[in-house]
DNA sequence: TTGACCACCTAACGACCGTTTGATACGATA
DNA sequence: TATCGTATCAAACGGTCGTTAGGTGGTCAA
């Protein structure tokens, strides 16, 4: 009913950039605050204190605290996918070490250059609650797969020597790679890209004695 | 006064070894309740439910819920130095890598066969309250002061060949060490010997092509 | 000018938190 | 037997949580 009004009308409202400006904001600061005082602390009202507006308010953009967690993980995980599939573009035809590097600097820097979200996923996600790892999982494993394929592409073609199993060293290597929110400071003395290199480096090579 | 009354008394309590036992009990089902489910979600009351008693009891053997969590992660580091401290001396006299092999898999051995509580300290102490980690800290400061003073020695005797930061290569073994309790069952087909093998030849001749 | 809609608010809900109080049953001591 | 310390309890405290109900002012189309 009344169908031919609604075609007269602008079929999409015009404020909705706005209304996606403030979930942005909201977003940004409550990733701010997952990342530095974890899950439990980061209560409705100070997220929504941090965009000055109270948690009634924040129901009118968001369901629940639970899916503004969730939109920042899943957010997070394709930032990190982003930064693999340039990586993979600019790496191509490079050696297999340095191919190894410009993947590495892509997770670092998806870990520190780009907002709090990937970094919360690390940090928060081992305690979030079930529903929401249940839902993130899957994503997550999507991108656990790039790397996987990436590693078994290079062993294959003999440029890398993994002799066990490659899913092991992919652990390994995001083991090391991923606690480096706990202690490195991107501010710092030490840049990213040097970060990036040792990390390459001590996994490429190691430490044994020429 | 009354000193002399005293004197005859035992001096010592002879049920304080049973009040150990249940203070022990209590640390026991803690711990691994802040390792399955989180500080913020292991409640007061669950803690007391796990050894069978109501909340109010609890405060009879401890003072606060974080005087448990802070004896948890205390103990947690103790035993990972008693680990080390063993491992060093039967590893005395080996070569260079054999005796990171066997701190590796000390690390390892705390981490999955003593109990929670070390685990503990992994998964739940970036999210400490202040209070606990500034109590803390200069514990695990200690533990990885062992550490480095170990790679130092290494390395100083080239046997070992770190080029640039021997804290920033600890660091990255930690991460790789620390990081298999998110992933890893040492009641799985993989045994804790092999994943101590394979994280101490990564961390010593890493992936390069022969 | 009217009326719908939007973004935000105040106020409150029930649930649960860490913790305290005061009572009770019990075992050992005198 | 009377007394005392110990271990436990039920009940309640003030506080905070995520969430909801209902109201208010402003914008904008009709």
């Amino acid at each position: 009913m009344a169908r031919t009004l609604d075609i007269r009308k602008t079929p999409v409202s015009p404020q909705l950039p706005q209304q996606e400006a403030v979930r942005t904001r909201i977003l940004d600061q409550a990733a701010h605050l997952f990342l530095t005082i974890g899950y439990a602390e980061t209560t409705v009202r100070r997220m929504a204190g941090a965009v000055g507006m109270k948690a009634a308010s924040l129901y009118h953009h968001f369901g629940s605290k639970d899916e503004v967690f969730e939109s920042i993980l899943t957010r997070g995980i394709e930032v990190m996918v982003e930064s693999f599939d340039i990586a993979r573009s600019i790496s191509k035809g490079l050696n297999a070490k340095e191919q190894l590097r410009y993947h590495v600097r892509a997770h670092l820097g998806a870990l520190f250059e780009y907002g709090p979200y990937t970094a919360v996923h690390v940090s928060s996600f081992h305690f979030a609650p079930p529903i929401v790892k249940q839902q993130i999982v899957p994503i997550r494993d999507g991108y656990e797969a790039l790397w996987t394929s990436l590693l078994n592409d290079l062993n294959a073609k003999d440029q890398m020597s993994i002799p066990t199993s490659v899913a092991l060293h992919r652990l390994i290597l995001f083991g090391a790679m991923n606690s480096t929110i706990e202690w490195f400071d991107p501010n710092g003395d030490y840049s990213l890209d040097s970060l990036a290199n040792a990390i390459t480096d001590q996994f490429w090579e190691g430490v044994s004695p020429k």
